[in-house]
DNA sequence: AAGACGAAAGTGGTTGA
DNA sequence: TCAACAACTTTCGTCTT
């Protein structure tokens, strides 16, 4: 891999804290999980002109074997790099997509209800996901759950954007850096209902077995999204763990407690974000922050 | 005026018979 | 299948800064 690392900053959260998956080839935030930098591999492509023998072999054609390409990247010539970044994607350019996508199919006699179903979906979790800001490894992610469970025959009978909005909800989850149902809904214009039902389903079928989500998993991202530094947000996860010592997660909403944690830990470093800022973010009432906040004070004697 | 607080009634999901 | 239940939301009035 031979990647020139700039001194670079996630333009969103301000983090330096960026990580280089090679593998994925893609550069993101640590912090607040947005892709600075896809496909760093492409742009390696002078190599090609460095070493011609190897111009048309195939290990040298670049870009790593994709899940989220319909063809898994290897044979289409459909230029994806053009795609904005933000994932605007053009409507236009994607039924032009699928078309091209249709058209190879028929070339290739590999044309089938199950191709032209993992290409619709495919362009309709690259929508999602680019709303919701999803690294692109977990988009790899969301397409292997779909592809299997494609494979597996459960996606026959219900809606493609009810499926792709499951499995983005569970690859978020499977990768740490969890969604709430309500941000994968507004998304996805699934009801929450139909993605939790949906989300059961895929966990059952595909044997997918996942903890409930830590609430410790939602600080990086509210923090960033709230412009508070990581101190406090160091702080807010380790009155998060402290509750945990003393039992005081199960049964609750785990943003209400990202929530309260970092309404408290603003307070205490100085950076206060008022009550409705934080609910706002988190997705939860200002009651439920006072409620968390109360219980939460009680226990741990934290004096603000 | 804005934020924090809390009471009371309503809502949707889970649980256990 | 249904009722009880806990957590959360909505709404609203009061207090504090």
């Amino acid at each position: 891999m031979n990647v020139i690392e700039e001194e670079n900053v996630c333009p969103d959260c301000g983090s330096t804290n960026l990580t280089i998956d090679s593998g994925r080839a893609e550069i993101s935030c640590k912090r607040c999980g947005l892709v600075i930098q896809e496909s760093i591999m492409d742009r390696g492509r002078e190599w090609r002109a460095f070493d011609k023998d190897q111009v048309n072999k195939r290990a040298r054609t670049g870009a790593p074997m994709k899940f989220a390409i319909s063809d898994k990247g290897l044979t289409t010539d459909i230029d994806w790099k053009n795609r904005d970044i933000h994932g605007n994607s053009i409507p236009e350019r994607n039924q032009s997509q699928i078309y091209r996508l249709r058209k190879w199919n028929k070339k290739l006699r590999i044309s089938g209800t199950g191709e032209r179903n993992l290409a619709l979906a495919l362009s309709e979790l690259d929508r999602q996901s680019s709303r919701l800001g999803i690294p692109r490894s977990v988009r790899e992610d969301t397409a292997l759950i779909y592809r299997e469970a494609a494979r597996k025959n459960i996606v026959r009978g219900r809606s493609i954007e009810g499926m792709v909005a499951a499995s983005v909800y569970t690859a978020c989850r499977r990768c740490g850096v969890p969604r709430t149902l309500d941000e994968v809904s507004q998304a996805s214009k699934i009801t929450k209902k139909k993605i939790g039902k949906n989300y059961r389903f895929l966990a059952r079928e595909l044997k997918i077995k996942l903890m409930p989500t830590s609430p410790a998993d939602y600080v990086p991202r509210f923090a960033s999204k709230l412009g508070l530094s990581g101190i406090t947000e160091a702080k807010a996860i380790e009155i998060i763990q402290k509750l945990y010592n003393n039992g005081l997660i199960t049964g609750r909403e785990p943003t209400g407690i990202a929530a309260a944690s970092l309404y408290v830990a603003s307070v205490l470093s100085g950076e206060k974000k008022t009550q409705r800022d934080v609910a706002e973010i988190a997705g939860v009432t200002e009651v439920t922050i006072r409620n968390r906040y109360k219980e939460l004070s009680e226990q741990l004697d934290i004096i603000v």
